[in-house]
DNA sequence: CATCAGGGCCCTG
DNA sequence: CAGGGCCCTGAT
C-alpha cells in the first residue's frame, strides 16, 4: 500500500474569467466517468494535477456569479512551488477551462436555433474544458478504446491507483496522474496485470514517447489544427477517433467535427431526429446536420451533450441509460 | 456452459 | 481498402 501524500495550502488566488462564465457546468461534466482523481459538489472543484512532474492539489470555489464570475484556486502542495512555476500554472489552469473564452458570438448565432437556443440560455456561461495535459488524456483515450464505460473506468482507476500518488488536502483523499515517462520501469505484463488487455503495448508506447521528447503539448498547442492531427496520428496506438477527442478537450478546437462512434450516432439521432436509437440515422446525414452549427459545431454538440447528460442526473431517460451501459 | 460485441487501432493481404 | 485479431468483461 502507497503511503499517502499529505498536502498544505501554498496559495489562495482569485481570479475573474471573461463573463459569462457559469462554475458548475464548466467545472463538472456529468458525462465524464469519475476516476478518483477529482471531486464536485456545488460551487466547489477538488481537483489533483500533476504540474511540472509533481503532484499538487488545487480547490476551486465559486465566488461570483455568472454574469460576474470570481473563482478562488487555492493549491496545495508538499514543497515550496515557486514563483514562477506557480505563476504558469495559473496560466495553464486558465487555459485548461476556457477561462478567457469568448462566448457572445455562438450565442447571437444560435439563440434562435431550434434545439441549441433553450440549451444556450439554460446553460449560459459553460465553458468547455478539461484538466488532463496531452499526456494524461492520451492514457485516458487509450482505456477508452474498444471498452465500455465500466470497462474503463475500472482500467483507469487500476493505472491510477498503481502508478499515481494519493493525495490527501482540503479535506478530501484524491488520485493524481503520474508524470510522463513515470512507466519507464514498468513492464508490459506488468500491465497487463492490471487487466488492460492489449492496451498494455500501447500504454508503454505513449510513455516513451514523452520520454524521448518526441512529441511536446506546448509545441503542438502553437501549431495548426492539421499539424496537431497528423503529429499525433503518428503515435502507436491512436487513431481518428482518440485524435478526435484531443482536438476538442486537449486543443480547444471548437469547430472540428468528423467522427462519431456507434453509441453516439445512436444518442445523436435520437437528439436531432428524435429518431429510435436502435434505427439511427446515418453517421453522413448526422455530420451533414451538424454543418449548420458551422464554426461551432463542435462546441454546439457539447451544450447539447452536458444538457442530456445534467437532465440524466434528474429525469429519468430510459433510452439514454440503454445506450450508456454502464 | 459457450459465444459475442464492444466508447479502436494495427497489420496483413 | 477490407477485415481479422487483440484483452477483458458483461450480456445473452
Amino acid at each position: 500500500m502507497k503511503r499517502t501524500l499529505k498536502l498544505k495550502l501554498v496559495k489562495a488566488v482569485k481570479i475573474k474569467p471573461s463573463f459569462p462564465f457559469d462554475f458548475n457546468s464548466t467545472f463538472y461534466k456529468p458525462d465524464h466517468f469519475t476516476t478518483g482523481d477529482n471531486f464536485w459538489q456545488t460551487d466547489i472543484r477538488w481537483q489533483t494535477w500533476n504540474w511540472q512532474g509533481r503532484p499538487l492539489g488545487i480547490k476551486f470555489l465559486n465566488r461570483g456569479s455568472v454574469s460576474q464570475p470570481v473563482v478562488e484556486i487555492k493549491i496545495y502542495a508538499n514543497y515550496k512551488i515557486s514563483l514562477n512555476s506557480l505563476h504558469s500554472l495559473l496560466e495553464e489552469i486558465k487555459y485548461s477551462y476556457n477561462f478567457n473564452l469568448n462566448l457572445k458570438d455562438f450565442y447571437q448565432n444560435f439563440k434562435n436555433d431550434k434545439i441549441l437556443g433553450k440549451i444556450i440560455k439554460k446553460w449560459r456561461g459553460l465553458r468547455p474544458g478539461h484538466p488532463s495535459s496531452l499526456y494524461e488524456y492520451l492514457i485516458i483515450g487509450i482505456v477508452l478504446q474498444n471498452a465500455s464505460v465500466r470497462r474503463s473506468a475500472q482500467m483507469f482507476q487500476a493505472l491510477l491507483q498503481n502508478y499515481g500518488t494519493l493525495l490527501d488536502f482540503a479535506g478530501k483523499q484524491l488520485w493524481c496522474f503520474w508524470k510522463p515517462g513515470g512507466l519507464k520501469n514498468i513492464s508490459e505484463d506488468e500491465l497487463r496485470l492490471l487487466k488492460v488487455g492489449y492496451r498494455a503495448k500501447t500504454i508503454k508506447k505513449i510513455d516513451e514517447q514523452f520520454v524521448t521528447g518526441q512529441i511536446n503539448e506546448l509545441d503542438l498547442r502553437s501549431q495548426n489544427r492539421e499539424t496537431q492531427m497528423s503529429e499525433l496520428l503518428k503515435l502507436y496506438g491512436v487513431g481518428p477517433a482518440t485524435v478526435w477527442y484531443i482536438l476538442f478537450d486537449v486543443f480547444h478546437h471548437l469547430d472540428y467535427f468528423d467522427h462519431i462512434s456507434p453509441w453516439e450516432q445512436k444518442i445523436y439521432s435520437k437528439l436531432f431526429f428524435n429518431r429510435d436509437p436502435e434505427n439511427p440515422i446515418a453517421v453522413s446525414k448526422l455530420l451533414k446536420y451538424l454543418e449548420r452549427f458551422g464554426k461551432y459545431k463542435q462546441l454546439a454538440v457539447h451544450y447539447v451533450w452536458e444538457d442530456l447528460f445534467w437532465r440524466r442526473r434528474t429525469e429519468k431517460i430510459p433510452w439514454l441509460e440503454k445506450e450508456i451501459r454502464q
